[in-house]
Order: structure tokens, then sequence, then C-alpha cells
DNA sequence: AATCAAATCTGCAATGTTGCTCATGTCGCA
DNA sequence: TGCGACATGAGCAACATTGCAGATTTGATT
């Protein structure tokens, strides 16, 4: 199937796939020069296939110097889910460390939430009053937050 | 980055970041100069993108001796400041709820952001064993938080 | 003092470089 | 044969770049 919409989205999947971190920035006209389309075949298959819930975000920016960058997001309730599975009563600090570490790297949360979420989280391995349980029930209700409102 | 702009916010931006106390000045020409360009162009850099909603203020004189000095504005920062200043152990819990609606309203957190902390805050107040010095200090550390990320 | 020249920045118009939207058309398939 | 996905181009919006006339300011000259 040589459909072109087809050929665009494995060219940007094959981008993607050589960087590690699941973002690449490309240029519009770049691309339809390189499969040999109309420029507005790639905002196309931008708005159709690489949307918010098949885990992508896209931004660009018009202009000299413009761009289209796209980035893989992990899907993001399984990552929550996975978490939230993952925390009890034997939760050390360090893991909830990593994994607000892979949130922020995975860009699902911003830099402020990754400092806001640090700040509350160390304060709760610290405090010397709070229950275990009580610590427990405050992650999983930051993660659940979070997963709600992505 | 082929774009003469971006190199000239950087240049201002870096300029910036060498001063403490977020004041520079600078002369238009010896700019244009330096990154090779036509001096309107920083006067264009200057009024997109050192706005005044972006928490800039661009002052200038022409003439002999002419100038142009860009201010960083921490105005946010007086926000926080003075929410800092109004908590205490006698803080209300609608009290921090009315702050963090107000931070919201004014877009200077996402909705995220406010849901993340309302949980957490909610906690706080909810809290059987945290003292309210615990309480107080984590509140704070929020704020701090906020305030150096924004 | 009045004037003039030089050094600066301002404002704006003209033009170039991209990406976006939308109306319209095509094509394959259930 | 009708629907939905795909394809295209025109016109538009956003961003960048440049040049030039004009406004200001200083300082030197008359």
């Amino acid at each position: 199937m040589s459909n072109i919409a087809d050929l665009i989205e494995e060219y940007i999947l094959r981008q993607l796939a050589t960087k590690e971190d699941g973002k690449v920035e490309l240029r519009r006209t770049d691309i339809a020069d390189k499969i040999s389309c109309a420029p507005s075949q790639i905002s196309y298959v931008l708005s159709t296939r690489f949307t918010q819930d098949k885990g992508f975000v896209v931004e660009s920016r018009r202009g000299l110097g413009g761009y289209i960058r796209i980035v893989q997001i992990p899907l993001k309730n399984l990552v929550y889910q996975d978490m939230l599975e993952k925390i009890n009563d034997k939760t050390e600090f360090v893991e909830v460390q990593s994994m607000v570490r892979y949130l922020l790297q995975h860009q699902m949360i911003s830099n402020r939430e990754a400092a806001l979420m640090m700040q509350v989280i160390a304060s709760a391995y610290q405090s010397e009053t709070m229950t275990v349980q009580e610590r427990v029930r405050l992650l999983k209700s930051i993660l659940l937050t979070l997963k709600n409102f992505s």
C-alpha cells in the first residue's frame, strides 16, 4: 500500500525511533519534499495519527526557523496504573523519586510539577509524625490526581 | 537553528543571567554588530519576546549615549511573597484553598497543579498525626517551589 | 544662545519564509 | 452507491528580516 499518509507516518515514526528520548524536530516542507507530497498532507497526517490520545504531542512554529516538534509520550494510564500498584508501605523514597524523574523525562509532568511533587514527597518521608499509611495514601492520591488530569 | 531572532533572544537572556539584579543595559548597535544583523531586528525581538506579560520591562533612550535597558520583573514573586507571609500556624484550610483559587484564576498555576496542590493541602489538614508546624512548613515549601519555578 | 552634525533608537512599510485551515475533489471498500 | 479516509491547492496567519525616514539626545561650532 503506497498510500502517502502511510509513508509520512512511517517516515516520522522512523525518525522518532532513531531518537532515544522520543522527540524529533522536523520541517514540514522537508518532509513534503522528501515524500513528494503537498505540505498540507503532513498537517493532515499529524492531526489524524499523531494525536494526544495516541500518545503524541505536536508543537510547531511558523516563519523563518519554523519547525514541527513531535514528542512521543508513553501511554499515560498504563504508567500511572503501574506506579500506583507499585506503591505500598514498603516503598522507599528513592523509588518514588525515580518515578517522578521518569514522569519528567517523558514529559508527562512539567518541571514545576516535578519540583512540587518532590517537595511534598520529601516532606512526607522526612516527617517524624506522619504514619506510613498516611504517606501511602498521599502518594497514591497524587498519582491519581495526575492520572485524572492528564 | 539559523534564526537570528533566536540568537538575539539568547544573547539578551544570557546577559541577563549574568546579572544578579535582573537588569541589563545594552546598546542596540552593539548587539546588532555582534550578531551581525540589522539594528531594527533587535527592536523586533524586544517587542515580541521581551514583553510586559512575559515579565520584562524595556526602557530606552536615543541619541548620543543611547541605550536599551531590560529589566526582568518578578511581579509574580510579590504574590507568592505575600502568601508566604500570610501562612502561619493559625492559617485555616479555607484560606489556603482561596490562595490556590487565586493562583489558578490568575493563570499562575495550571488546573493540574491546582488539583495536585489541593490534594496535598487537604491531606495535610485532614491528617490526624501531622503537627501544625509540619503543615506550615509544607505549605510554605510548596509556595516557595512555585515561586522559584515561575 | 542658536544652530548644526553625529550618534542613537523608533516606527513602519515592504517583503520573505514557514506552517495552518478549509473547501473541494478522489478513491477504495463495505 | 455511499461513506470515510486520503490528497491537493489557494488563501491566510504567524513569524522573521531589512531598510529608511524621523525623533531624540549630546556636543561642538558659530
